[in-house]
DNA sequence: GAATCGCCAGCATACGTACA
DNA sequence: TGTACGTATGCTGGCGATTC
C-alpha cells in the first residue's frame, strides 16, 4: 500500500467512524453524570461520589483543576465504608475517563475522572487532582436532588435503594400535588436501575419491595407503588408500568 | 460463608376461538 | 352453549454470579 493510499484509507475510517458516532445517543454520555458515570458502580462508588459532592461546594470555579484534600477519618464516618474500598474505588475513578462532544462546533475532548490521586500514608488524607468540568458535574448531582441530606445516604446498603431515594425525593419535590406521583414503564425502570428484567413484576420483587423495607427500616422514605394494567377484560390484563408515589415515613 | 442480585424456565391464569 | 385448545402474560422457585 502506498502512503497515498494507506491516507485515503484512514480518511474513509476516520468518515465511517464520525458517521457512526453522530449515530449513538451522544447527548447521554455528556449531558448525564450520574446516569453514566456511576450507572453500573457499587454502593462503594455511589457513596464517594455522593460525599465528593458534599465537599465539593465551595471549590475555585476559575481555575481549570482543582486539588481536593480529603480526611479519611471524615470520609470513613461520613460513608461507613471502609479503607480499602474506598482506596479501590479512587483508584478506579482515577482510570475512568468521560467524553464532551459539541456538536455544534464539531470537537470532543476525553477528561480524566481524577488525573491523579495521591495517598498520603500515616497521615490519613488523601490529595485527588479534578478538573473544574468534572467537579462542576459532581455537584450537580447533588443539585439536582436539593431536598436530600446525603448524610442519609450513607445509611443504605442496597444499591437500588441508594439510586431509588434521589428519586422520590425529587418526584416529592414538586409543588404540584397532582405531579407527586411518577409512572415509570419497564424500559424506563431498567435504565434507572441499570437492570434488564423482563416483567414489571420482578422490578417490584427485586428493586421496590427490598428498597422499599431498607428505607422504612431507616426511617428515611416511605412510598406507595402501584402496578397499570392494561386490556382489562380483553385477554389477560398486561402490566405496563409501574406508578410511585411517595409518602412520610411511618415506621 | 451468607446475603443479595439478576435472570430463566416452567407453571398458572385469563381470555379468545373453533368446533361439536 | 359448553368444552377443548391456543395464545399471551404473570408468577414462582431456583440457580449461578456477585457482593458483603
Amino acid at each position: 500500500m502506498t502512503r497515498t493510499e494507506w491516507k485515503r484509507k484512514k480518511k474513509e475510517e476516520l468518515e465511517a467512524q464520525k458517521k457512526e458516532t453522530k449515530a449513538k445517543p451522544i447527548q447521554k454520555i455528556n449531558n448525564s453524570f450520574i446516569e453514566n458515570v456511576i450507572h453500573d458502580s457499587n454502593v462503594t462508588a455511589l457513596k464517594t461520589v455522593w460525599y465528593l459532592s458534599s465537599i465539593l461546594e465551595d471549590f475555585d470555579t476559575t481555575k481549570d483543576m482543582v486539588t481536593v484534600t480529603i480526611d479519611l477519618r471524615k470520609m470513613l464516618n461520613y460513608t461507613n465504608l471502609n479503607a480499602q474500598d474506598i482506596r479501590e474505588n479512587f483508584k478506579n475513578m482515577q482510570k475512568t475517563s468521560i467524553t464532551f462532544i459539541n456538536e455544534e462546533e464539531e470537537w470532543e475532548e476525553y477528561i480524566t475522572l481524577i488525573p491523579r490521586v495521591e495517598f498520603v500514608w500515616g497521615k490519613k488524607i488523601i490529595h485527588i487532582d479534578i478538573y473544574s468540568k468534572i467537579a462542576k458535574l459532581i455537584i450537580d448531582v447533588k443539585k439536582r436532588y436539593t431536598l436530600l441530606n446525603t448524610s442519609e445516604l450513607m445509611k443504605l446498603k442496597k444499591k437500588h435503594s441508594l439510586r431509588l431515594l434521589p428519586i422520590l425525593k425529587m418526584i416529592q419535590s414538586n409543588n404540584e400535588e397532582t405531579k407527586q406521583k411518577k409512572t415509570y414503564v419497564l424500559d424506563e425502570f431498567n435504565e434507572l436501575f441499570g437492570t434488564n428484567y423482563k416483567n414489571l413484576t420482578d422490578i417490584e420483587r427485586n428493586i421496590l419491595l427490598p428498597a422499599k423495607k431498607e428505607l422504612e427500616h431507616h426511617k428515611i422514605q416511605s412510598f406507595k407503588h402501584e402496578i397499570n394494567f392494561d386490556n382489562l377484560g380483553k385477554g389477560r390484563p398486561k402490566a405496563i408500568s409501574i406508578t410511585i408515589e411517595p409518602t412520610v415515613t411511618t415506621s
